[in-house]
Formats: structure tokens, sequence, C-alpha cells
RNA sequence: GGGCGCGUAGCAUAGCCUGGAUAAUGCACCGGCCUCCUAAGCCGGGGACCGCGGGUUCGAAUCCUGCCGCGUCCGCCA
């Protein structure tokens, strides 16, 4: 288990001497290094060796064992590390020493020890709102996690594209398109620009459930829209310019990247959709069923227990998401040249996205140099259990929710530090609100399900942004003060003494390690606890360990530059995950 | 009915992929700490049959299996 605290710096420096100390021991053949991992209890070490799988094979007891690997290993780790042994695992401590070495490395490097990787290009498919319906904070998820995803494959060297698949087709905009009419275009651009899309599309949800005339029309609209009839496309389009100016809106006050260039609406894969058939046709893929063309692929099932199609193309000529999707597949692998292609979609869909990619592989529009990946969430949840839905007319809008968040923070500024002014009281509350929003997202494992709880989100205490931007903010306060420079000179003395310093600097120092296990399973809830737990590390040393008023320069300079690692660390990693590190709060 | 996912202190979560030592964190609760670098904080304390039962293993919250509960999906919506 890798869980906040993995010093993989350490493990690499120590690796094959503890492979070697083990074939020494006896244990020949087999390569036991995989047994060396993260010490689970934190007094004992940072590294450990259990070696109770080597008794059988030596015919030893396990504590007689770890004993002897000790002590051959502790003379080959000196100036690394100090070895123990203790029932039965060998328990590896890096010394003060070395870890200082490895801090003053982070000192003059931008990078915080985070290397560049070999380029992939990668298409990260996030946020997709629909057009005419009000952001809820359902979409929070998708935006958020997929945005923070985006900016860490971003700093690990990687091209990547965001794709906003916006819902901007599909029979709604009959229905839609027909609404906007009969409020006058002038007036329907007017309260769709004006943020009001759950009212315009209830309004026309409304009518077309109980209007039959209304219902006629607007089936009568799709044909036209998807005829391309010319005043009908110009009306779809005040819908999406008008939905889009609301979501860029939206997108500015959250801080994400999303701009107008990465919008790649459904209608956008329009002209690739007859070349699906085409290829699944040729491939002698598709099936007739009813009149539909249909690909049956995989063992699926339906409720009947019968084999369960995609449907490419329903009866009447029209075109399923599957198809779209597909074509995306193909767009994105053709044209953009992906290597990796990621989905931040809810769970509810990954039955679709597996038959998705199940028949793209099949069809051969990827292979085996593709990664897919759907980065599924949970849903939200309303309290009585159930998913939150926009229709249901309960769901929070988003905007409303990040304002609250906003004033909220403008409020506890004003309390606790009245001597900022309001405009920049201002431009805090709104870095400490938004980030508390998008941490409340970001730092739970993404797959669960959870219950929306406004106070959740607009907490601003414990593992919460404003606990880590407020250890950034006292860091900057700090240098504020001091007669000291940033950047620190490279060659500071660094002395670790205390069990404070010593705590956070074993934090510090594993920043590359936990940037490449969040990454690695497109998991930003595992930065969250690891800039977390390097925060609580600084509040402890802040508490214990006087920086300004140490006893002598070398301390203070010391401790300085635990100061600065620190506040770089957490205003790079809170970077990676789209929320800002104001200097003071 | 079938597929997938989830179930960890009062609440909310991490840990599960890759098995290891006393199950971690936050909120809430109890007790301390601001003449001292920002108390959005720090220090200490209480609180858990890790849903239930089997199995594998020297060792299971973690792997396998059965059951229970909840959620979600299951052919022309996306």
């Amino acid at each position: 288990m890798h869980g906040a605290d993995w010093m993989r710096i350490l493990e690499q420096a120590v690796k094959d001497k503890v492979t070697q100390a083990v074939s020494d021991v006896g244990a020949e053949g087999d390569d036991w290094g995989y047994l060396l991992g993260p010490a689970t209890v934190e007094e004992h070490g940072d590294l450990a060796l259990p070696c109770h799988s080597l008794a059988p094979i030596l015919k030893r007891s396990p504590v007689d064992i770890a004993e002897s690997i000790s002590s051959t290993l502790a003379p080959s780790l000196v100036g690394i590390a100090e070895v123990s042994a203790v029932s039965g695992f060998v328990n590896i401590r890096a010394d003060s020493e070395w870890i200082a070495t490895r801090l003053r490395e982070l000192l003059s490097d931008d990078r915080l020890g985070i290397e560049v990787e070999e380029s992939r290009v990668a298409a990260v498919d996030y946020s997709a709102p629909n057009v005419a319906k009000e952001m809820h904070v359902g979409h929070l998820r998708s935006t958020v996690i997929g945005d923070a995803i985006v900016r860490m494959l971003m700093y690990k060297g990687h091209t990547v594209h965001r794709e906003n698949h916006v819902g901007d087709w599909g029979t709604p905009f009959g229905m839609l398109i027909e609404h906007l009419l009969d409020l006058g275009e002038h007036n329907a651009a007017d309260e769709l620009g004006m943020g009001d899309l759950d009212g315009f599309y209830k309004q026309a949800r409304a009518k077309f459930n109980s209007d039959e005339q209304f219902v006629e029309r607007s089936r009568n609209r799709v044909v036209m829209l998807q005829g391309g009839d010319g005043e009908t496309l110009r009306l779809w389009r005040v819908l999406v310019d008008e939905s889009m100016r609301y979501f860029n809106e939206v997108y500015g006050m959250l801080g994400v990247l999303l701009t107008n260039d990465d919008i790649m609406g459904e209608s956008n894969y329009h002209h690739l959709l007859p070349e699906v058939v085409n290829r699944l046709a040729d491939l002698g893929m598709l099936e007739d069923s009813e009149g539909a063309k249909v690909v049956y692929s995989g063992d699926w099932v339906n409720r009947e227990g019968e084999p369960m199609p995609l449907i490419i193309q329903k009866a009447d000529g029209g075109y399923n998401y599957a198809t779209t999707d597909l074509a995306c597949i193909i767009d994105r692998v053709e044209r953009l040249g992906c290597n990796d292609l990621l989905y931040v979609v809810g769970t509810p869909q990954a039955q679709h996205f597996k038959m998705v990619f199940e028949v793209a592989s099949q069809a051969g529009f990827m292979d085996e140099s593709h990664n897919t990946a759907h980065i599924k969430f949970g849903s939200v949840m309303d309290s009585d259990g159930k998913i939150l839905k926009s229709r249901e007319g309960e769901a929070i809008k988003l905007v409303d929710l990040l304002n609250e968040a906003v004033s909220r923070a403008y409020q506890v500024i004003a309390d606790r530090n009245p001597s900022i002014d309001s405009d920049e009281r201002q431009r805090i509350a709104e870095a400490i609100g938004i980030g508390a929003v998008k941490y409340a997202d970001l730092s739970t494992e993404r797959t669960k399900d959870y219950v929306f709880d406004w106070d959740r989100m607009l907490s601003f205490e414990g593992n919460t942004s404003p606990y880590l931007q407020y250890a950034h903010a006292r860091i900057c306060s700090i240098f504020r003060r001091s007669d000291t420079d940033r950047p620190l000179p490279e060659d500071a003395a660094i002395s670790i003494r205390h069990a404070e310093e010593a705590l956070l600097a074993r934090r510090l120092v594993n920043f590359s390690a936990m940037v490449d296990e969040s990454l690695s399973t497109y998991s930003p809830h595992r930065l969250c606890t690891y800039l977390h737990s390097v925060a609580s590390a600084f509040a402890s040393f802040y508490e214990n360990c006087p920086v300004l008023s140490s006893e002598d320069d070398d301390t203070m300079m010391s401790r300085l530059v635990l100061c600065d690692l620190t506040a770089r660390t957490l205003s790079t990693g809170l970077g990676m995950l789209g929320i800002e590190s104001p200097e003071q709060m």
C-alpha cells in the first residue's frame, strides 16, 4: 500500500542494498525486493521489510531473519538510513542528514522533484453541460475532477486536449427552439443570458408534457434541425451561444481551464456519423434489428437474458449517443493523435463506455497503443438517498453555491483580518470560497456516491482547502516579516533537530511520488490527502519551532528552507487541483 | 432476474489495486493553549464486533466465496 506517505526516493536509494542483504542471508533465486514497502507504523521507520514469508524458505524464525538482515544491511546504509529489527520486520529510517540533502536538492528545483515524463497526447473529456439546462452541483464533479487531471497531466509534460462534450444536439432541441419562438427570440436570449436556464428548460418541458400542438411543432422542428434548415439552425445557434456565454461565466468563477476553444459538442461529430456506420458495415459488424443497425459485441444481456446490442443507427435513420462516442474516438485518435482517451463521466455510464470501447477496439478505431479510461465518479445524492437531478427542480444551482461560498469567505476574512481592504478581500474570498467548494469535491474518493451537504461544501475547517491555504498564507507572512528574500540561497545549511522539523521534512520529500501516485490512478483525492498531511505537519512545526525568533541564524535559515519548500509544495499542489494560494487571508 | 459499484467510531471520509506491526483523518464531544511569526490554528482525551458468515494465508479492512442492505445500469434519451 502506498498511502499518504511513501518515501519513494529512499526506496530507490536502498532497494539494491536490501535485495543484496536478503540474498546474503540465504534467500536466493527470487527477487525479494518487492517485500520492501512503506512502514505502516510511523514510529518504526520510513520503510519496512516484513520477513515472515522468508521463514519457511530459510527455516528460521522471522524475528531471527530480520535481525540477520538488519545487521548485514546496517553498515551498507550508513549515511542514508538507520536499520533496526522489530518482531520480524526490518525497519529503515532515513537519516536526518540524508533528508536534509534531499531538501537542498528540492530547494533549487523549480519542479520540486516532479519529473517530466515521456510525453503522451491525451484527450480529457469533461464537464459536458447541456445547452439550455442549468449547471447544478452534479456538474461540479466532472468539471473539477477533469480540470485537476488536465493540470496534472500538463505538469508532467504531456500534451492535453480538453474536450468539452457539450450536449448541443438531439431531440430536445425541437422543443427548446419552439419555446424560444414562443417567448420571442429577444426575450428568450435575455433570459438565457441572465443564466435562467432552469426556468427556460422547465417551461419548455412543461408545455411539451401538456400541449399536444406544442409536441407536434417540436417534432417538426427536430426534423428541420436535422435536415439543416437555415433558419432553424440560426435559432439553434442562439440557444447554444447564449448557453455557452453563461457556462463560460461559471467556468470563470470556478477558475477552470475550459474556454470556447475546448468546446467539442455533439454537433461537431455530425459529419463523422455516417463514417462510423460505413466502417462498421465494411467490417461486417452491423446487424439489422427491427430496422435499426446495431452491433452485438461481448456478452452483454438485457432484462430478458437476450444479447444486448449497441445501437448505431435507429430505424428512422437517426443516430444514437453510442455512435457519437465512436465518432469521438475516431476523431481523437486520427485527427488529434491521442494516446490516452480519458472520460470524466459519472458511474451510471460505465456499461455504455465498456461497450463503446469494446466495439471501437474490435472495429480497429484504436489499438493496443491507446489507453482508454472511464474516470467515473459517483452520483451526488439528495438527502433521501436519491440521485440529484436538475429536472426534479430541487437541485441547487452551481452559481448559487459558488456565490454563497465566496460571500461566507468574505465574511470570515472581514472578521479575522480586518486590515485587508475590500478589493483585496473580495479577491481572496474568491480564492478561498471557490477553493473550498472544489476541494470538497476533489478530496473524496471519486467513485463513491455522496449526499450533497451544503455545510460540507462550504466548510473552512479541518481537511479543507482553506486549511491548506492558511498554512501557505502564514508562511508568506513569515517571509514578509523577515529580511530574507526568496528564492533562498541554494547552499543554505539545513539541520533537522526537532521532531516537528523531521516530520515536515519527510512529507516534503515525498511530493513527487505522491503526485505520480495520484495521477496514475486519476485520483486527485490522493494529492489532497497528501497536501493535508503537509499542511498538518507544518502547523505542528509552526507552533513548536519559532522561525524568526530562532536561537541562531543557522537555525533560522534552516527553518526558512522548510517554510519555503512547504509553501511551494502547497501552492504547486493546490495549483494542480485548480485552487489558488493567496499570500494572505 | 442479470451486470456493475458501495457498506470502516454519532456523522463524513482515507486505507483495499500492490495482504503485514497499535485501523488513519476531519466534524461533533471532553480538557488545556492567543502580552509570542495569522487561534481558518496547536496540544491532550474518549469513541470502531472495518455490513454478516465461510475460505486462502504465518498474517485479512485489504484477496476469494456466499448472504444481507443501499445505489446504479440493462435496445432505439444523452
